[in-house]
DNA sequence: GCCGTTTTCGGCCCGACTGTTTTCAGTCG
């Protein structure tokens, strides 16, 4: 799947063109078909050999040219012939916050920055400040921000910003200035990782607000302040955005600072082709001026005659195409999981007893849990031996008659061994309610050794999950090499789940393979992989991701009541 | 460069903040 690379060559060739001074629309469309493959549930060489290329939301004549010479050559000319006319260099130059495309150019004429260290160097030596336009000041922030490229990382995974934001938002909410307060931007679409926190207050005494805001703890530097906005910058890196309105602005500030930007870019355009302006101060009717008013985020919709469209789909227009058309999907919701189905207990590295976990589990209403502890191969995380696991099941057993409305399954998740057999052998699985497979190791397979190794273990008339089936780890390790095209057509072949791993360094499937596995009939389970009791609350991420992949209720398994889900499980099909 | 329940041509979101200016361009979200 060459959908992200193709992207970032749509978006270098945004960059490019910005940096000459070139059409801003001709740019927007640039950027707008890169968010569309970015956000693409197939890949794109599937779309091309089909000749569906223009049927991608913001992709015309020519760039679906374009892309085809790059699919075909590797190359696209219009890329090339920028890449001869600028420098390279000055793409890193205009990732400095505060340095956009006109003054990277500006810099190049006047002085020659071809790159990051020539403006570090020009900035110190005091160059920059003898450019009309340009002083002392913009020197200062301009080293500032090269210090912050280079020590911080361009995005924070959810799993760290979503705790830091719901910090802030409790601090500022206990202000006695504050109406309400919330966190919005990508945070709240559930995106996997964060460029920044968005956090928005309601208050008739903004400066009151924006003063306790820039002076929180962890706040390291103050990149901006005024009347309604401020920004700072955290000691870890994260920047910060604030957003002050009256109280009767929250609702559209709020999907305002939502987001996306296309989305918002698109709505807007939607509402002035009905006479309508929408801003973060609310809507006007340009003919009368008239305010009209919103409440909440559903009246914005609704003035343009569409149904509310959630956060999470709130990405590339192409929510808004159809929500124009009726046909939005009616994503599931936490309170329709019904069990967790991958979770461990002390038996093997986990924390908590599975009695611990089973009424932890039914404290959050479940009707049912998969306890499923690493198989025996899996020596770091004390995997259970044939024998254990016996015991286990017998434990299960006796567990289970503790409770007439709530279930254990007794499961496993059996280790998918290099050769794509499994750690334990059939007799024994035979004996489980649920099998979850995954891959533990053996990680640097290629391609074609690893999709076939786990189709091999879809194929197993046991395995009922194949759990985080890329086994990337935000941050920290990519997915393995793998066709996570192929397993989706194995999945659907053999009828196997997928697994959304809702741990946050996790969530694996990410949102665009959980869609391509929905689209092609998959089911899903959201499952949380706890090893303790506070874990299991990570179902909420995991929904969030789902519902960024478009899933509904009727896709995912474990929105099943009990005897559904055992009916649906390969076991309980193969005993019909 | 894309796109069409007013358009196949003429549109293409909207406003705040900063640093540099004597009224605004550039950047950002």
């Amino acid at each position: 799947m060459k959908n992200l690379q193709l992207a970032a060559t749509l978006n270098e060739i945004a960059d490019l063109l910005e940096i000459l001074g070139e059409n801003p629309f001709r740019i927007r469309a640039y950027r707008r078909a890169a968010r569309s493959i970015e956000l693409l549930p197939e890949s794109i060489e599937t779309v091309w050999r089909e000749g569906r290329l223009q049927e991608i939301e913001g992709v015309g004549k020519g760039l679906a040219a374009g892309i085809e010479q790059w699919l075909a050559e590797g190359v696209m000319d219009a890329h090339e012939e920028l890449k001869r006319r600028i420098p390279r260099g000055l793409l890193e130059v205009v990732r400095v916050p505060g340095v956009g495309p006109k003054t990277a150019k500006l810099l190049y004429d006047a002085l020659g920055v071809q790159s990051l260290a020539d403006l570090e160097e020009a900035c110190r030596a005091g160059r920059v400040r003898t450019i009309k336009g340009l002083g002392p000041k913009t020197e200062e922030n301009i080293l500032r921000g090269i210090e912050r490229l280079r020590r911080f990382a361009a995005r924070t995974p959810i799993g760290v910003a979503l705790p830091l934001a719901q910090g802030i938002v409790a601090e500022l909410a206990a202000l006695p200035a504050v109406r309400r307060a919330a966190y919005a931007g990508s945070l709240r679409r559930g995106r996997e990782t964060v460029g920044d926190i968005d956090v928005l207050v309601a208050s008739s005494a903004p400066d009151q607000v924006i003063e306790a805001f820039v002076a929180l703890p962890g706040v390291e530097h103050i990149l901006s302040r005024g009347q309604e906005k401020a920004s700072v910058l955290l000691a870890q890196g994260l920047q910060v955005d604030l957003l002050v309105v009256p109280e009767e602005q929250f609702a559209a500030a709020l999907h305002h600072f939502t987001g996306s930007k296309e989305h918002n870019v698109t709505l807007r355009e939607l509402a002035r082709a009905r006479g309508l302006r929408i801003s973060e101060h609310g809507i006007v009717d340009e003919a009368t001026g008239a305010a009209i008013p919103v409440l909440e985020e559903e009246d914005i919709f609704s003035a343009l005659g569409l149904p509310f469209i959630p956060p999470e789909l709130r990405e590339d227009g192409s929510e808004i195409s159809a929500a124009r058309a009726g046909v939005l999907p009616r994503l599931v919701e936490l309170s329709d999981i019904r069990g967790d189905l991958h979770v461990h207990s002390t038996w093997s590295d986990g924390r908590a007893s599975i009695r611990e976990m089973a009424e932890a589990a039914r404290a959050r209403g479940y009707e049912y849990i998969a306890i499923t502890d690493h198989s025996k191969s899996l020596g770091v995380a004390r995997g259970l031996s044939p024998e254990r696991l016996v015991q286990q099941i017998e434990e299960i057993r006796a567990l289970n008659r503790l409770w007439d409305n709530f279930q254990i399954l007794a499961g496993a998740e059996v280790d998918i061994l290099p050769d794509g057999t499994l750690d334990y052998d059939d007799e024994l699985l035979r004996r489980l309610d649920i099998v979850v497979a995954s891959v533990h190791s053996a990680m640097n397979q290629d391609r074609e050794t690893m999709t076939e190794r786990i189709i091999k273990a879809m194929r197993h008339p046991c395995v009922d999950i194949v759990a985080h089936p890329t086994g990337r780890v935000l941050g920290r390790r990519e997915a393995y090499d793998v066709d996570v095209e192929r397993l989706i057509v194995a999945a659907a072949e053999t009828g196997t789940c997928l697994e959304i791993n809702a741990s946050p360094e996790r969530l694996d499937l990410s949102d665009v393979y959980a869609r391509a596995a929905k689209d092609a009939g998959v089911w899903l389970a959201i499952n949380t992989d706890a090893h303790d009791v506070e874990s299991l609350q990570q179902m909420a991420l995991g929904v969030v991701t789902a519902r960024r992949g478009w899933v509904e209720k009727r896709h995912v398994l474990n929105c099943l009541p009990l005897p559904e889900l055992r009916r649906t499980l390969k076991r309980g099909r193969a005993r019909v």
